[in-house]
DNA sequence: AACAATTATTTGCAAATTGCAAGTAATTGC
DNA sequence: GCAATTACTTGCAATTTGCAAATAATTGTT
């Protein structure tokens, strides 16, 4: 029963890797894993900067503005300048983009009913509750699991 | 409450990676987030060969050719042909790779101490019980979320 | 035993991804 | 009004990637 700490979260994380490999190229769309967390960060987040988003995702932000670029082109999603400071450009999705993202969602929720259905109903609500209570606590833990924007 | 499933486990599993990250970069040996996963990865098969480290990892067959090549470079793993079938490589951690790892899985352990020192004891059990029955659920749902090999 | 078929791994190559250094453009502070 | 800062973009050059094809060892067939 005692397990190692790691190896219970090295083994779960590995594996939800693997179904959010799965979900984006099964989506129809030949997303890659990297653009379907863009795709998701940018629709989570309120009016995100270029910066914002490449903080979030911890990704260097010249690479990040490339692989913006490369999204603006498959038009899924689009950049505006913020009226109030026009350094910033805003991101957002397009209608495409919404599609391929809600796509992916669908997927992603079907998949995980799908791991669901094979806990009891009260064993199902242990485990949402023990994620939050986890994603609480990581958050708390200024000394790492976080990017500087939490 | 009704939270998003979806959500709440792309926000762990983000969480996790960073953690994850962190931990390979501080352990002074400027290791890469992939080659300490493929470290952890050979450490905890049985005499692994090449195919089964990538299949584990989901990895292109060729990248991690040549992945193993420059951990073998750096005197962290090594190769040896399976006497039985020498078309094997079987690949095991050198002492050096050994150190390396045990130094990361502490790190990790010690992040993972302090996440649930924001938690009860109860809850910490929750938790533990939680991600154990969610790996399990997982690997039962043969439709995703594992390789080949499980 | 001979030789086609399969399996495990490695290379050639060309494309994609990465990050540092240096650039531009807009804003802030003194 | 001009230096300092901030948000973002480009120029590289190095690394990482994966498909196609090669090599090497084993298995199956006759």
């Amino acid at each position: 029963m005692e397990q190692n700490l790691r190896e219970l979260f090295q083994v779960f994380s590995r594996r939800f890797g693997f179904l959010n490999k799965d979900c984006c190229q099964a989506c129809g769309h030949n997303i890659s894993l990297v653009q379907s967390h863009i795709l998701y960060e940018v629709e989570h987040q309120y009016q995100p900067s270029i910066q914002q988003v490449a903080e979030s995702l911890g990704t260097d932000i010249t690479t990040f503005s490339r692989q913006v670029q490369s999204l603006i082109k498959l038009n899924l999603i689009s950049k505006k300048p913020d009226p109030k400071d026009r350094r910033i450009s805003i991101l957002s999705l397009t209608e495409e983009g919404k599609e391929v993202a809600e796509n992916i969602n669908q997927q992603m929720n079907q998949y995980l009913d799908d791991v669901f259905s094979n806990m009891s109903q009260e064993e199902k609500e242990m485990v949402i509750r023990s994620i939050q209570l986890l994603n609480k606590s990581m958050q708390k833990t200024t000394k790492c699991c976080t990017t500087p924007l939490g």
